[in-house]
DNA sequence: GTCAGTCCGTGGTCTGACCACTGTAAATGG
DNA sequence: CCATTTACAGTGGTCAGACCACGGACTGAC
């Protein structure tokens, strides 16, 4: 009942004045939205589609194009189309896309990041399953063993991360935070190459990722975000001041 | 300098082994990321277009419209197309996709609102002009006079809480906080039209939106955060406590 | 000067045909 | 009888050319 009130919020700005291409854009939406059309269904011959709809080809596959793009249908030469399922990367490509002609992105994403798993934390400690906690306390088991490796490391770090936001059992975080996570995964392994050879740094890395854990273990969503925070504020000053360094003296390059 | 490398990303999952739409449509969309093509610019003619890029007229307008869809043009008929703007709508209904078959979606995004509110502000005590402050002031008058009514009330408490994020000069908060802004506005209404009436609640309202204010002009970020995240707390009680109410006795309807 | 009508460029749509890919089922060979 | 190969039917992919509908600008009459 409540799911399908949802579908409205999209419906209300089409008027009914427009083309042949949008309108069948919007009825595929609007199936799709409802349910009425599953992932993995099939939809009819193009031929078919244009005759039932009582469009023609070209408007018709304007339209199924479209969608495709959307990364709501699988368009197959020779078999036909298929019901994608709901995926986080066009989110991703349309934050891009946003936030492209924006200064300082990749700072400002990572804001983002914060903001959603600091909530997620939150959400984890009152959450989280033993299943969850326990893959928690095997990625960190991965994340020691790949210190020394900042492609790998970079991995296992983000792992970390992105578990947490799983923990948090709130889809519309997790979907948020694989849309910004294309974007994040820049700033996080160029940093991690700049700084894996830090003792410092590495040393904290695993400090704070163990109190972080501990904190969750513990269910003190307080204490949790606290540490969580300082992680991002001390990786954030480790990162400058090692940048400062190597700007002073590039000789290490 | 570094906004170039942004788009790697995209590129980076696209094969050349493509059809003619998606190359196209690629085409045009790596010229928006890249800035050689800025919102207000036309486009050449569809048949100029289409000849220009060695492909036939239907192919092109897959792309375009595609792109169309995508919100990254404005088609119009008679006129041509134009390079639009980058809009966070387009984020929001690919959230709503994506969010659509979720179940309790209405609560969860209430958990990312939390989530970027919360930091928002927190950069928002750093970084909030003059300006933003003076603007949220005039906010909280609006929401006080506009407590009789529900339709009002409800667009003065968003365009609060939206000021806060925009006062945080985050670009991609902003860009996320509009995208769950349509799913937000459903609950956040109907939620205003079941417990406008209620003292309780009323007044809950402006001391709590006044003490989250006050925490920002004195530019502390742990008291805004705080009383922000008891805000949310005592206003999801309230909910609950008045859903059951009505839910007992329904004759009030 | 204002307003009407015309004209041209634009997107919107259609038709019908042909090509390229895929899976299957029939034909072939062992 | 089974495995391999081949032919076919169904699907999306593309194309060409034509016509319609809309918008703006120019031109003419008033």
């Amino acid at each position: 009942m409540e799911d399908l009130a949802v579908l409205d919020i999209l419906r209300s700005e089409d008027d009914e004045t427009q083309g042949g291409a949008a309108r069948v854009f919007t009825f595929f939406r609007d199936k799709l939205l409802s349910g009425e059309l599953k992932a993995g269904d099939r939809l009819l011959a193009e031929r078919e589609l244009a005759l039932a709809l009582g469009v023609s080809r070209p408007v018709l596959r304007e339209a199924l194009r479209s969608l495709a793009m959307l990364g709501l249908l699988d368009i197959r030469h020779g078999r036909g189309a298929f019901v994608r399922a709901a995926d986080a990367s066009v989110l991703g490509q349309a934050l891009t896309l946003c936030l492209a002609p924006e200064p300082n992105i990749l700072d400002d994403v990572l804001q983002a990041r914060i903001a959603i798993e600091c909530q997620a934390i939150r959400l984890a400690c009152e959450r989280a399953s033993e299943r969850d906690l326990q893959a928690l306390a095997g990625m960190l088991d991965t994340l020691v063993d790949s210190l020394h490796d900042p492609e790998k490391g970079g991995q296992a770090d983000y792992a970390f991360h992105l578990a947490i936001v799983r923990a948090s059992d709130s889809s519309a975080l997790m979907k948020i935070y694989e849309a910004i996570s294309p974007l994040l995964m820049r700033s996080h392994v160029e940093r991690r190459r700049d700084t894996f050879r830090e003792p410092a740094i590495t040393s904290h890395l695993v400090d704070a990722h163990r109190a972080v854990f501990l904190s969750l273990v513990q269910r003190d969503p307080d204490a949790a975000e606290s540490r969580l925070r300082q992680h991002f504020k001390i990786g954030d000053e480790l990162r400058r001041k090692n940048l400062f360094t190597n700007y002073q003296s590039p000789a290490s390059n």
